[in-house]
DNA sequence: TCATTATATGCGCATATCCATATATATTGA
DNA sequence: TCAATATATATGGATATGCGCATATAATGA
């Protein structure tokens, strides 16, 4: 990965967004990047797509939701400028709409998120 | 300056290249960068032209020549970001070009660009 | 004023990018 | 196998981007 692709994918505010949640939380799925930025679901997983396609982040199926976190090899420069921008941009908002969220299933563990009908 | 903008101007490697070297080389004019960089003048002008209208490099004007150099005022992130991909990038084969050139106009003193007849 | 050098800009074209909408695929539980 | 949920992809259209080429503008020195 060149540095001009990751910072083409860091240039789109979807995708930016998408990259400081996942550093924040560690880890996501889909519906929940959905419901943090308010975005459709086709165009959060076109742009997830583009990540894992140029190895930015990486994917792992668990039931019928797909995770997503960071890469475990970006470069230290990617690992760099993430944690820099994160440190002076504020994602309130779309943290408050992510906890807003009654279940999140990147914090499932095995047994919870097979009781969950009771809710 | 939004951080997608800066990134965005990132992601295009001959403003990258631009950049870099300019943190590099404290300022340098445009025929500088042509000469570094192998690319034609108008292509670099209207990059620089770019990145001076977001507020990313500051120019003036020194007799005949344009000097560029990285805008005072880029925020904590964005200089932390240029650094990084400078660390971690090598710029050997275009700082070669650079010093070759006879004639360097961003190093030239008062005196010495005015006596430029006899070589 | 004129030629030369340096820099900027106008223009047209090819391609890339992003989106909304519709639809396909995958997993789960009944 | 069927319905529900989660995720991915196909398609078409609007806009943005980057380039080469030609030309305009600016500064210098004679």
């Amino acid at each position: 990965m060149t540095p001009e692709q990751f910072f083409r994918a860091l240039s789109d505010t979807t995708r930016l967004n998408s990259l400081l949640l996942l550093e924040q939380e560690r880890r996501l799925c889909v519906c929940e990047l959905v419901q943090a930025l308010g975005l459709s679901q086709p165009r959060i997983s076109r742009h997830l797509g583009q990540l894992r396609d140029q190895g930015i982040v990486q994917d792992e199926r668990r039931g019928q939701w797909v995770h997503y976190r960071l890469s475990e090899d970006l470069p230290d420069w990617a690992r760099d400028t993430l944690r820099a921008v994160l440190a002076s941009r504020d994602l309130e908002g779309l943290t408050e709409r992510l906890a807003a969220m009654p279940e999140r299933p990147s914090l499932a563990t095995n047994q919870s998120f097979q009781r969950n009908e009771g809710v």
